[in-house]
DNA sequence: TTGAAAGCGCTAACAG
DNA sequence: CTGTTAGCGCTTTCAA
């Protein structure tokens, strides 16, 4: 291994000089400058980023702690994560956890012991007790969530606006005539299934209408939930004309569930989804969904990462972005279905 | 923060005794391994891994270099790799190259140095002139290939044989009578789409036949490929019935193509794909594919890997893995097509 | 069975 | 402007 110490036996200097302009800091001559930049050519230096670590206690490096990178959502976050890392000159540790709790605190603590920069969570527990210990322990370090929220903490968040989602959603399906419209979510403890199923009741009480119990059912924000609570549904003697699911894996399931019962989409049930993932485009009828800006709020949770870890800022915020609906052809207006009583 | 000397302080002993019972290393007295413990639990003392990186050269850290992890394949993979690599006690950095070589070598660079133990590469182009000399550069270091072979070095691959599942794909479509049958896939010098298509020609000829140059196309492992190819290939006077995809995406760009021309699948087009992933249950229909064991594969990468780092093996191996023909309903016996002449 | 001391590769005062 | 020196937190001889 070429070391700076080999460098500045070369350049015959000293070893703190070749860090110097290694570092571009503190003065050297242009002389100096000169011979110490030929001997690393020459050698082929490269420094070793492990003894800088060391000393400056910075690593360059961002713990990501998501539940499954299979999961297509997570996919296209972690992507916009780390470019806009790599940007900056660091690297992320991709961490799986399955949103299992004792998973994720072996993450964790191994991610401190590694020296990490900053951890990004995006898991969707808002009772997530890892986080409040961590933080607790590393004060300093940077720890941001990303679409969800942590009960009993105060720390950097970037959100979508769940409840605006949610309504618009099913402000949408409404608008179709739809009345009879199920919600497909994740469990009630994940901040988005809670907020997105505020909106739906939201937007049927703004409407005058009270949202029917019996087609709510909260599962997993997976595909086979979808599937099974969509099977469910449509086999009710009075099915639904149109479901919300709370994001599109949801609805890809819901899709496969209609197509077994010979179900038409969007002429005999509308489906809308959330989050706008490569899912939406892919299926057919492609899925009307509302659209959350993955991408940007990758880079934001970076943007912020990097600073605080630079400048130790101490603030903690909440970055909120808006959803959109992104009508394709999964949803349309009702129509009387003359198989059963309305 | 908490270092061995502090414990040394507390447990009154020297740092070397810490040491010493914290790695199991040597010899120590119950009782002195008891008062270390005791001090390790009062102080919550946690062994920082940046130091231990620096002596012993070994950072329990592996860089995974992929060229998109928004490609539902490569995080199929990726998560199997993790999920390894967490068994073993080591982390994954992840790295986004989009194939492009100059990024590649800067992430390649960035990972040596920081001391990673090993780099897992599934690069599809075959003269990839990073590995090279990366290879020349570190060869104590572990550089395991997965899915793909590297002209002019001898590293790690960990292949599926690829010729054996073009062959079972494009005998599956020959047994159901179809003759014009389509190739689309990526460019020839990754080492899928070649061997793949050395798959398709071999079947033909054992069927004492020769496949359709103008049913030939190469473009990108992509939905849009599949897509446009797709539009093109269908769009022919004499159209193919049957299209061999030499990856799921490629497939799915197939069926919007073949949805646009009201073309139906299986009763007009068959359709298969390449690799199972989620993509294959998600389409409708089901699509039918080849499966390669990405699991497997992706553990048995890590095994290699680790075993390589730690016991400095230095053989290089090629394993293969066998494909298997997945059936489901997007392909189907060929029928005559009474709207243009066969 | 334990401690002292050297050192991993680099940075950062502090002198000069 | 440059060199000497003292570490960063840990492991590892080498003596005792």
């Amino acid at each position: 291994m070429v070391t700076i110490k080999d460098v500045a036996k070369v350049a015959n200097v000293s070893i703190s000089t070749v860090s110097r302009v290694l570092n571009k800091s503190g003065y050297t001559s242009t002389g100096t400058k000169e011979k110490v930049m030929k001997a690393v050519e020459e050698l082929n230096f490269e420094k070793n980023m492990v003894a800088t670590a060391m000393i400056k206690k910075k690593t360059s490096t961002l713990g990501l702690i998501i539940p499954d990178i299979k999961n297509i959502f997570y996919g296209e976050l972690t992507r916009a994560i780390e470019d806009k890392a790599n940007q900056y000159g660091f690297n992320v540790i991709l961490c799986n956890t399955d949103n299992d709790l004792d998973k994720e605190a072996d993450y964790l603590n191994f991610l401190l012991r590694k020296g990490v920069d900053g951890i990004i969570f995006s898991t969707p527990e808002m009772n997530d007790r890892n986080i409040r210990e961590i933080m607790k322990k590393r004060p300093d370090l940077p720890f941001i969530i990303i679409g969800s929220k942590v009960e009993g903490v105060q720390l950097d968040e970037i959100l979508v606006d769940n409840l605006e989602g949610g309504y618009q959603a099913t402000e949408h399906l409404l608008e179709l005539g739809h009345r009879k419209i199920g919600f497909i979510g994740g469990q009630l403890d994940s901040y988005a299934t809670s907020e997105r199923y505020k909106g739906y009741e939201k937007a049927f009480n703004d409407y005058g209408l009270t949202p029917n119990e019996s087609y709510v059912r909260l599962d997993e924000f997976k595909i086979h939930s979808g599937y099974n609570i969509g099977k469910d549904l449509l086999s009710l003697s009075e099915r639904p004309t149109a479901i919300f699911a709370a994001n599109d894996a949801i609805a890809v399931g819901v899709y496969k569930a209609a197509r077994e019962l010979d179900i038409n989409i969007p002429d005999e049930l509308s489906v809308i989804g959330f989050d706008d993932s490569q899912y939406a485009d892919i299926v057919y009828p492609p899925l009307t969904t509302i659209r959350t800006p993955i991408i940007e709020m990758g880079e934001k949770t970076v943007d912020l990462a990097i600073q605080i870890s630079r400048k130790g800022k101490n603030f903690k915020e909440t970055v909120t972005y808006q959803p959109s609906l992104i009508e394709r052809d999964s949803t349309g207006r009702v129509k009387e279905n003359k198989d059963y009583p309305k």
